[in-house]
DNA sequence: CCAATGTCAGCATAACTGACATCA
DNA sequence: CTGATGTCAGTTGTGCTGACATTG
């Protein structure tokens, strides 16, 4: 039979993301869900505001400023003035945060290697590479 | 950087996904959601219960109820009593849901194509062939 | 005034759990 | 009776649009 590969990269993140809430809960960390990682990954340091945030993950500013709020609620995050202008405020990983991010990075690049170790480390790699070859835009078809 | 599997996996995923919704809204067909074309793909031409359906696409029984509900209320799908048992009721595809199914899988087809025009055939393969190859359940890490 | 930013409110979709009736 | 099935109801998560105040 023949499955779309859109089915296919679907299960394929479901596999990524049940097998990383399953560590995090294993390790008594913060639950963190698959849009609030994503929103990590494209934090800096220093921190960001939220437009750019919304920017960077491809969404709406509302809704990064959505899971913002949950991180913020969650205590991983937090939001300051930005000094150089009153109208921008950045948000910034909190202490707790920093542990929660590095714990599930450090998941995620387990469980690539896990994958590895099943499917093949060239199989990981040509995927990984498929993947990170520029699409474009998804072409419109009449 | 280093971007995480999961979240390239879902960038391509949503990448095929809007191609679709844009391809089927220009052909003026009706409009199916990426759940319930998955749902087509498992459904079997002779029609198929509602609690077969969950366990082939890998959700509760509610999800694709509330899934097989929505494309019969569209006219794709209808429900029949099942000829061998009276407590069963089978799903199948209307003329209307045929027609559907054919549009969406041949989109899906062109729009592999098209990536490998881009990225390259051999890419696409290999895509293909990582994602196929059988990843088992996700690790549990300590 | 204009444009960017942050925020609130509401809606759609897709998953979940719980509960319950039916019937082989 | 038990277990599988179908269904209804409620909740959660994640995205969207619309609207509005703030402020550089």
């Amino acid at each position: 039979m023949h499955r779309s590969l859109s089915q296919l990269l679907g299960e394929g993140r479901r596999w990524f993301d049940d097998g990383l809430s399953a560590a995090m809960e294993a390790a008594g960390a913060t639950p963190v869900s698959p849009a609030q990682l994503q929103l990590f990954s494209v934090l800096d340091p220093e921190g960001t505001t939220v437009s750019e945030l919304a920017r960077r993950m491809g969404v709406t500013r509302q809704t990064a400023h959505q899971a913002a709020h949950g991180l913020i609620a969650a205590g991983l995050l937090e939001q300051v003035p930005d000094p150089g202008s009153a109208r921008r405020r950045l948000v910034r990983r909190t202490a707790e945060g920093e542990r929660a991010h590095r714990l599930a990075a450090s998941v995620l690049t387990r469980l690539e290697d896990r994958l590895a170790e099943r499917i093949g480390g060239e199989a990981v790699a040509a995927l990984r590479g498929a993947l990170e070859a520029g699409w474009g835009e998804p072409p419109s078809l009449g």
